[in-house]
DNA sequence: CTTGACTCTATAGTTACTATAGGATTTATA
DNA sequence: TATAAATCCTATAGTAACTATAGAGTCAAG
């Protein structure tokens, strides 16, 4: 199939899955006479492997390390392993920044009850200090 | 004072308070003869604001605009409080995206109790489907 | 044989910084 | 006073993960 269609199926822009290629997450595919590019069901399921790695917030990096990896069957997978705890760690990591925001946002929008001048606003005071 | 010491003070980079001039969140500052920037404790409050406004994760073109309106006391603060909403509203969807993404994760981890070959690790399987 | 849909490469833009390179200026030391 | 060190200047490029053009080539249908 060529790239719409690849599009299409893998629900990836068209841009996206020429940057994959470029950044080295996808082989490179076969071409066509006049240079399109062709791709098969391997590709798919490669395109597949990445996107399922990038829903779960994993860098690009990191999901290469992972193709690299899963194209080694017989070593150990304890790197695997590693990472993903590291992922659990820095999700675990922003999560708790995230409750300190939300905690000082609704802080801040109680201290304005409605429609104040700004003057008066207790949004502004509370930024202001 | 000069920008060292104004870096020093606010815990801001160097870089980082040329980069928020450029961009119009600090106010144009006097120079030296030697054309070397001057910063008084006005300068200091204004980059606090911003500091503060960024420690919540609001855009810097939201801190622009927030830093618009606090020079209009009088007018109302509706704005301001829509803004404080909306950056609420963003953080609990960014919430809700990372607990999902701890569930999987974490369920990740536990398909890979420990140390597999890569062919048997039950990550790299939950990845590939 | 021309139109339109599709594809190609190369390049620039996005956000909020960070990091140089290559000079100029000021301050401290010998 | 000469020079070295610290500090400052502008301009430019790099980061992550895309997205969005511009300008040209390819291909199928009418
Ligand atoms: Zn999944
Ligand atoms: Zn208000
Ligand atoms: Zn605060
Ligand atoms: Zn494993």
């Amino acid at each position: 199939m060529k790239i719409g269609e690849f599009s299409k199926k893998s629900g990836c822009s068209i841009q996206t899955i020429r940057y994959y290629e470029r950044e080295g997450l996808l082989l490179n595919p076969n071409r066509s006479e006049g240079n399109f590019r062709l791709y098969d069901s391997k590709a798919l399921k490669q395109l597949e492997f990445v996107k399922h790695c990038r829903s779960l917030d994993i860098s690009l990096n990191d999901t290469k390390r992972l193709l690299e990896l899963k194209n080694k069957p017989e070593e150990s997978c304890s790197s695997v392993n590693a990472l993903i705890d590291q992922q659990l760690a820095l999700v675990n990591k922003r999560m708790k920044e995230l409750r300190a925001l939300k905690a000082e946002l609704q802080q801040m929008a109680s201290a304005c009850g409605s429609n104040n001048t700004i003057e008066a606003c207790g949004i502004i005071k509370s930024l202001d200090s």
